[in-house]
DNA sequence: AAAACCGATCGAAATTTCCGATCGTATATG
DNA sequence: CATATACGATCGGAAATTTCGATCGGTTTT
């Protein structure tokens, strides 16, 4: 009778389809290269199938052996799913949670929402990922994040969402510019201006040109850098103009310079911010409080 | 950091709760008590949490518990598809078919088929389990089963069916009987007659009465019995008359009595015969040629 | 040719697993 | 009220396994 395959088994499996590479899928398991040899092996023997093809220089799966690792994967999130589930099961902010939050809104939340956390929950230990929202996104689906903050909408499968707040933008211009001077300020009227936004791939860009209606063609886009403060020293010395969450400006992203600040005389130009988890997660009661506590901590600034 | 929990100790786990019972458990996992015992306390330490209460004189799952064996249930289910899924990679019948038939069905298909199975497919190792209809879907849902001969309708979320013939029911009497001698028999004509029907939870019965239009009340029950061959013998006795399927009448069921056997004139009596299988199966290729195989043994008969 | 790289394999050591025996407690029985 | 029974927890030692470092055989790169 041919016995059941372990999960360390399907660990081994997965780390091993990720590396393709057995030296390097041992360091990530924290064994030997001979200990998770032996394990592939092993598992192939338990299922009597050949799950990989050792070639010279490349290590290849299986057609079996891509399915059972996309089957080996859904299995070890659902055990990790258990964990959390009794993890949470206690009070909620007693377990660990682990949360992706974007670069244009961790600076500028992260330091408050710490601070509460540990006064308000001590025992809850949060760790903190910053990277862009498609990174974050990835991370949650294959279980390597429990939630996320972000600016929403983002199309992600398999999850839901909670809104928590708009945060609208702001123009931040030099003084004596037209924009800066204009008696109402319209987002028909940074046609032509000339706009400094972040890189591809920070989803705050694509928010800000679709709140201001723009086309990428609409607006001149000199230069493109990797982080706000970048842009408010560029637009601080006279290179152009842009777009500023509150958020950033609550912090004080423009102190220190002359720039103006100013809010449109329309509704709905900004971003959603809110949270995002998957779908299956048995922690959403305690994510649901993980944004009313993100709530407050923003109003009591 | 704490570890993952093994498929061990979720296998004990979800045999705990089934009987309730450390030991009995244990007997069913083929470990001794203490191991189990142990399992479970280290499961509880792994989950920091706490699954059973050991009350006295019962062993009772915590809510958490609960939830973790619904979980750990899917769990092993889904480790145990990927095994079948790599069993049935190879060509079809190679591996094993835990296969279950309805009593009505069983005696009278089996013999050819396993014959013609042991002709064909020498290496299919096919396990055989004969139960009622209700008893066979638990089965095939806990993964015990891997595909069910029975016949349909039969209601069975996560399944889904293969249609494969219709066995229609034929009228026994014993000769000289008002049915027996009617020119045209017509399902109408068996109102007020003596049925014998086999005992409540058979599905032949269920279908039987549907097939012909009645209802509990409209036939006098006046015994109940076990197994169509007690029926065929109370009916050559002259207590009564019954409905047999087709599939046994050809099997010889009647053969050594003199009972007339007669067809209805009208269409759409009788039951539907075919496969039933999880839906999440990796198997469905292999049993839709089971079906065709099934489909081959009868015509050659 | 030599060196580097990669995965398989082997034997020894470390760890884990498993069992039988026993204990403590709660219930049933005489 | 004493005894017997049933149940799960616990312990120590035996057995099985897992793990690792070292090494091998094969291929590719230098």
């Amino acid at each position: 009778m041919s016995r059941q395959p372990t999960l360390k088994q399907l660990k081994y499996l997965c780390a091993l389809a990720q590396h393709q590479h057995f030296g390097n899928a041992a360091k990530a398991c924290h064994v030997s290269q001979s200990t998770l040899s032996a394990s592939i092996v092993e598992l192939e023997d338990v299922l009597s199938i050949s799950l990989v093809e050792r070639n010279n220089r490349a290590v290849l799966l299986t057609a079996v052996g891509q399915e059972v690792v996309e089957r080996a994967k859904a299995i070890l999130t659902d055990v990790d799913d258990v964990v959390s589930l009794c993890e949470a099961s206690g009070e909620p902010f007693q377990g660990t949670i682990r949360l992706g939050v974007i670069p244009t809104i961790a600076p500028f939340i992260l330091p408050t929402m710490l601070k509460s956390l540990r006064a308000q929950h001590p025992d809850c230990k949060l760790f903190v990922r910053e990277d862009l929202s498609q990174a974050l996104v990835d991370a949650l689906q294959v279980g390597d994040l429990d939630v996320l903050l972000l600016a929403l909408p983002f199309p992600a499968e398999h999850t839901d969402t909670l809104s928590l707040f708009e945060d609208p933008f702001y123009l931040a211009a030099m003084p004596n510019t037209r924009l800066a001077m204009s008696t109402k300020l319209r987002t028909k009227d940074l046609q032509g201006a000339e706009m400094l936004l972040l890189e591809e791939g920070h989803c705050l860009r694509d928010h800000a040109l679709e709140a201001c209606k723009l086309r990428e063609k609409d607006v001149t886009v000199p230069y493109q850098a990797t982080s706000l403060t970048t842009i408010v020293q560029m637009v601080a010395n006279g290179i152009g103009t842009t777009l500023l969450p509150k958020m950033a400006t609550d912090a004080g992203i423009a102190e220190g310079t002359n720039l103006v600040l100013r809010p449109f005389d329309e509704p709905d130009v900004g971003r959603q911010i809110g949270l995002m988890w998957r779908k299956k997660t048995p922690r959403k009661h305690e994510f649901g409080l993980l944004g009313t506590f993100i709530q407050e901590c923003l109003d009591n600034i």
